[in-house]
DNA sequence: AGAAAATAGTTTACGCGGAAACTAAATAGG
DNA sequence: CCTATTTAGTTTCCGCGTAAACTATTTTCT
């Protein structure tokens, strides 16, 4: 599962330098793995990490204008219009004109859709379960908090 | 149908919820955010992070099949294939057979790649440093170390 | 040796996500 | 009012990264 120790050939003695330390490169490792487990537990329903915050938001905030999701979420309004396609495919979003602002689209969840979030919604927060990888718990919340704190997304930044 | 249904017109009432909590929620944003600030120093030069990467660990590693190199940076061979051919079409690789074994590609740096990567590495490493964001020096390598564990890629484990 | 399997890398087809141009609706300015 | 600007969202086009199929070479098995 982890590094093959076992595969001894002289390739393998590369060397990574300062890039082991690079804060861009161990978020997108760490993003590629995190992604992966997400498939594993609910890949199943082909639905996407991505997808599933915006359905869990919607759900939060039924109603709300999908750019201000899109907003609040860093996805960029193309991007949310096709998000939201797809949820609406899948049958778990519902779009409906905005009755003051006709260019406004209001957005909420469908029965379905919070059925889904739901039944999915322990699998995904598990992701930061400490079973799942290395961390022990309270590693796993000083991580939380350092990207919290990183991408200013702390409640009480400054 | 709970006590949620109140339609939201104000944009910064917004629910998150335990997404706000979750790792791979703040794995994108902040992926996205060091994406960003990656481009302000070196996207000047047309370069991604993954290219720059990649340059600076054939650099390290002059000869190496690409293959080898790929793996140990978690890049999928056919996208090795076209980061590869990108760089050398910008001039900062080289491809050689290998002698020995005829299906494998050895990479290594032209001394234009050299040079390229000599002046930027700076910048590229900049990424982590504690001005350009919110963390103290001690956070940042706290969060280092942290990512680094939990990716599996504490060389020198703790 | 010769067929079969494994390995290295490439090509092809596709979906995701982004930038920019576009449409539609609301607001501002005269 | 009526044009001009702003705002909300969509569409179009493009590049990135992946999976799967493919080519070429090496290894294994009999």
């Amino acid at each position: 599962m982890t590094d093959t120790m076992a595969e001894t050939t002289d390739e393998t003695a590369i060397q990574m330098g300062e890039i082991q330390n690079s804060l861009g490169f161990l978020l997108r490792v760490a993003q590629i793995q995190t992604f992966e487990r997400f498939f594993e537990s609910l890949g199943s329903y082909g639905l996407k990490p991505g997808e599933f915050t915006v359905l869990w938001v919607i759900g939060l905030n039924p109603g709300m204008r999908q750019g201000t999701i899109a907003r609040h979420l860093s996805i960029k309004p193309a991007h949310m219009t096709k998000l939201v396609g797809r949820l609406i495919k899948q049958g778990f979003v519902a779009r409906e004109q905005h009755t003051e602002d006709r260019r406004a689209v209001r957005i909420s969840l469908t029965e379905q859709g919070r059925d889904f979030v739901a039944e999915n919604k322990g699998a995904f927060l598990m992701q930061n379960a400490h079973e799942r990888n290395q961390l022990s718990p309270e590693e796993m919340e000083t991580l939380i908090g350092l990207l919290q704190k990183l991408t200013g997304r702390d409640t009480h930044a400054s």
